[in-house]
DNA sequence: CTGAAAGCGCTAACAG
DNA sequence: CTGTTAGCGCTTTCAG
């Protein structure tokens, strides 16, 4: 493979004179460059980014940390939309991303951090890591610049990039006080995320500014998982029949509730009315369609992206970012009898 | 950031003798290498796989140039499959992956190739390419590696992942036949996508294996998109009453067909019996759930990614796989009236 | 405008 | 078992 040794024989120059020819600086020959451009050519020659980067000391490369990078989770595309999103914005730079997943063999030996200073990432993204994960803070701590997604921690060398998910969740909620419902019950993701606590608390505040009791009881965790919502809601329902309505703190759960109502023998939305979160594909094409706050995850991934790079170059005003949601009113929720 | 200098001269030691320490070669004594990886750790220090990279000419990464990250394509999520079975594979060995879009605005500039050969992938896999792309064929006939999923291009350097288009197709129109039906239309993709040259040769094979006829105006291009084969079928129907059943060549296109076949007051399968190809995630969960045949795409992306490394170890007995399909009968087929 | 020389961090003969 | 030396391909002072 053809060096710029290689060009600056065949030209007769310096290696020196090569490269900065090649870089566009403005000190050199245009007669020259045109030279050194046209062998470069004929030798078909690409730069060793390796050796630039180890000079340089970076290494135009940002590292996308994800977890959900697995078989099963095609079914609800958050990571694949935050891999879109943040593909997109890459790909409109001279920045090229290298793909760690949170759960490959490989990363229970080495340290996310380890993995990107091995590698020398300039910096990286951090999509679906919990709270309590312990890797999360010795990344935050390392001198890594990180964009994490869904979690609010900031610092010289962190920002982030979240949605509204208190007034999310309150716009849910209060749609479904809006269409009469008195006793809503909520299934929500795992203690550990960030965005269930903030969506509880959404929750919270909706009911209270609407006069409504918030009872701990008719809060259950799903996991985020569709068949373990469908459990809890079962076992809620059965217990409380006054329960009209289910927030969900995730689409893929809100259709676990729908299966546990059909279970029933009930009907949504005219016997109880849910809402999801996410606004995930299945969402609409589901029957019946799903009411939910939608959430533009592939800007998400984008402007995760775009703050990360802002902030390697210096030019990040704010190290924050947070999109709006949408709430879509579809067949799922529909004003209530009473 | 500490560097194999830092720790010989920490360790009083020379850094040959650090490198040979820290890779685990056997000539060096074990009191001597023990205290280099105290002292290592001590320092926090991360090896320079740049560094490494330059000298012994090799990355440890591999490329992957999907095509369809784009926003809209999280419907049929094969792009994400293929990349969670290749991130599955390098994740159990020591080698990284780096994504390069074929969809960006960088690409437009960049080949493939210079891609690659800028970055100094190992070696790469290639998703979603045309087979009219004339990127294809210069990778191909460039000195890096590849993969090829769904392409059969054989070489020194190249091998291929696919499934058996011939027998899938024959299968799911054989399937048709089983139950009764005569007049069998087919909504293909492009012509210039492998698989719709292959399933095209499945459909013909299938009806003249049961003596019915061929008829080329009753085989139309859907593009590989839901509106564009709703479209097409409903010409179809509309000029040729007698058919009774669609063959299509994707999941997504036989969602296409339904909503045809619904538009005309028809019904799925009652009336027209309809099958899929793919079998993505939301066929099993429209309404009626999508009878298909199913790719294990993700065990395509799995061994994909295998192959390629085997082949840059020097230990691939073929450069081909050939993957299995499997007929999935769910709702919209079903025995014919007649 | 151009070149010589140094060095990024690491590995690999080769010699002891 | 260990050190010396050279060099991977590139950028960057510093002199001309």
């Amino acid at each position: 493979m053809a060096t710029i040794k290689d060009i600056a024989r065949v030209a007769g120059v310096s290696v020196t004179t090569v490269s900065r020819a090649l870089n566009g600086y403005s000190d050199v020959n245009e007669n020259t460059r045109q030279k050194i451009i046209e062998i470069a050519k004929q030798l078909n020659y690409s730069p060793n980014t390796l050796a630039r980067s180890l000079v340089m000391n970076k290494s135009k490369t940002i590292g996308l940390l994800v977890s959900g990078l697995k078989r099963e989770s095609s079914k609800d595309n958050f990571t694949f939309e935050v891999l879109a999103g943040v593909n997109q914005y890459v790909g409109e730079t001279d920045y090229d991303m290298i793909l760690f997943s949170t759960n490959s063999t490989k990363q229970r030996e080495k340290t996310y951090t380890q993995l990107c200073r091995e590698r020398r990432v300039d910096g990286a993204i951090l999509q679906g890591i919990r709270i309590d994960d312990p890797y999360l803070q010795e990344v935050v701590e390392s001198d890594i610049p990180c964009v994490l997604i869904d979690i609010p921690i900031e610092s010289e060398t962190v920002g982030y990039v979240t949605t509204d998910n208190v007034l999310g969740a309150k716009k849910a909620v209060q749609h479904l006080i809006d269409i009469g419902h008195k006793n809503i019950a909520m299934v929500n993701g795992y203690e550990f995320a960030f965005v269930s606590q903030k969506r509880l608390e959404g929750y919270r505040q909706a009911l209270l500014e609407a006069n409504l009791p918030f009872c701990t009881h008719w809060v259950v965790d799903g996991k985020f998982e569709e068949e373990i919502a469908e459990e809890k809601a079962l076992k809620l329902l059965k217990q409380y029949p006054e329960i009209t309505a289910f927030f969900c703190a995730s689409d893929l759960m809100a259709l676990g509730v729908i299966n546990a109502v059909k279970k029933l023998d009930k009907s949504v939305p005219e016997d109880i009315a849910v809402i999801g979160y996410d606004d995930i594909f299945l969402a609409s094409y589901s029957t019946p369609a799903l009411s939910t706050v939608a959430q533009n995850i592939f800007a998400m991934g984008y402007e995760a992206a775009k703050l990360l790079i802002e902030m390697l170059e210096g030019k990040a005003k704010s190290h924050v970012k947070i999109l709006e949601t949408e709430l879509k009113i579809r067949e799922s929720t529909v004003k209530n009898h009473c």
